[in-house]
This record gives C-alpha cells, structure tokens and sequence, in this order.
DNA sequence: CCGTATCCCGGACGATACTG
DNA sequence: CAGTATCGTCCGGGATACGG
C-alpha cells in the first residue's frame, strides 16, 4: 500500500489553493476563521458519523441515530444534531403523533458536504491499516 | 451561491462508497472504527490548522508553528505534533545545535491527506457565510 | 530555542431520571 | 418516542515556570 507521490503540477495547484485560503483567512484574522468556527463544528467524529449514516440511511429518527452512533449519548447527540440544523446541513421533521415521531434527514446542502466528508473517510478507511502501523512503530522506536 | 443539486449518478456512487465504508466499519465493531481512532485524531481544528500551515510553508519550527496557530498552547501543539509524527503525517528533524532547532515538514503521506484537508477546507471556506447566514436565520426563527 | 512539567480550571461528556 | 434536566466526572487545554 503505497501512497502516491505528487506531481509538481499538483504542487502548484495545491500552492494556489493554500494562498487563496489563507488569503480568507488573514483578512478577517481574529474576528473569525472559517476552520475553527464552521468546520470544527461539522469535523468532529460525532457529527462526521451522524452525516455518514443519514448519507447511507435517508431518513432515521432520534433513536435509530442513537443506535446507529455507538456510544453517544442523549445529550450529545440532541447537542449535535442541534448544531447540524442550525448550520444547515441536515432538517428535522416532527410529526406530533402519540407516541411522537421525528426524523431527520440530510438537506441539499447536508448532501454536498457529504460528498466531501466522503472523500476524506475514504482516504481515512483507505490507509487506517497504514496509520495504526505507523503509530506502532512509532512507539517501539 | 447555490449548492449543486445532486444528480443521480453521483447519488449512486455516493450509496457505493458509504456502503463499502460501513462493511469496513462493521466487520471490526467493537475492535476499532476508522472514524473514531484514526481520523478524529487528524481532523481536529488544531491538526488541521497544523496540516494547513505545514503545506504553506514547506518547513517550520516549533515556535514558528506556534505563531502561526493562533491561540495554541505549548502543550496542546507539542502532543498534537506527536501524534502526527507517530500516525506519520509529518516528520521531525532535530538539530543538536545551541539553541536547539527542530523542523517540522509534511511526510509523503501527509501530503497525500493534505490533498484531502485542503478539498475540505476549499468546501468549508467556500460555504462559510453561508453556513453562519443559516445559524443567524435558525437562532431567529 | 524547544519543549516538558506542573497546576488548575471550565467545559464537555456520560448516566440517570423524568416529562409532554 | 424524543428529548430536557440535573449532576458528577473527567480531561482537554491554558498559564507559567523551568530544564536540556
């Protein structure tokens, strides 16, 4: 399992995106940066698996997510799914029967990150055998 | 700015992908989950921060770095360089001279992840005013 | 200069109980 | 069923000082 190596007309596109971002990100340097105020919200490792399973299962109530995240809790994850909302990327739907049912689903846009969340999972999944050897090695030598 | 509606050739690429994901994931339940163990350590705002930075700027040093990340502590931008050298996304070369000197650059791999956070980051930048414009309209209404 | 060591605090998180 | 409320815990992370 080898990693590509890149192309020095990689390089340089890599270089201009990198410019342009940080570009963003001086210009409006402590009054916010978009890493730290919108992605760290979306990017930590329960709202990456609440988008991944409403990617894979359109349509999932508060207690099937509670299943399908192993290990969250109910605060964490009202919390999160509070934040996911706010910013768009998923909709909550209440139906106010007895007993009451909501689900909640990925929005339009919720479905473009996804694309990108994607992307990066399976670079992650791709190459976890790889980081877990590395992280061995590391700690024997 | 419009997110792209999804077609739905991308729909069925994107159920192909989370499937083998989830296969991946389920088939070590319990043992370890790629998300949790491998890219939430990667995918933080302080790595990511790191990551970006080290593909700016080729090499860094320890107080460099720690100019740059804005609002790090000693502490937290010490363990986090360890790990990322330890899952081996980024190396560091110590010199023995007085003062010390120590350089941090991006490994062949991390530049390979580099690809994929700068992916991200592009998305996230992108959408930003977006996604703080929704946060107001939810808090309102 | 490059960190580690220490101390301390606030906030994140888990568990549980409870309500509409 | 879908959360909220409450409480206790724990640890991430900030500040500072110091050692190699």
């Amino acid at each position: 399992m080898e990693t590509e190596t890149i192309t020095e007309n990689q390089k340089v596109r890599v270089a201009k995106k990198l410019k342009k971002m940080f570009g963003h990100m001086d210009r409006r340097e402590m009054e916010y940066c978009p890493i730290r105020d919108v992605m760290a919200l979306a990017s930590d490792k329960w709202s990456i698996l609440i988008i991944l399973y409403l990617g894979y299962f359109p349509i999932l109530r508060f207690n099937q997510l509670k299943k399908k995240v192993y290990g969250i809790s109910n605060k964490v994850l009202s919390e999160r799914l509070k934040i996911l909302e706010a910013d768009g990327y998923l909709s909550r739907q209440m139906y106010p029967e007895v007993p009451i049912r909501v689900e909640y689903q990925l929005t339009t846009f919720g479905h473009s990150y996804l694309l990108k969340l994607i992307d990066l999972s399976e670079w992650v999944t791709t190459y976890s055998d790889q980081i877990i050897d590395n992280r061995k090695r590391f700690k024997k030598g």
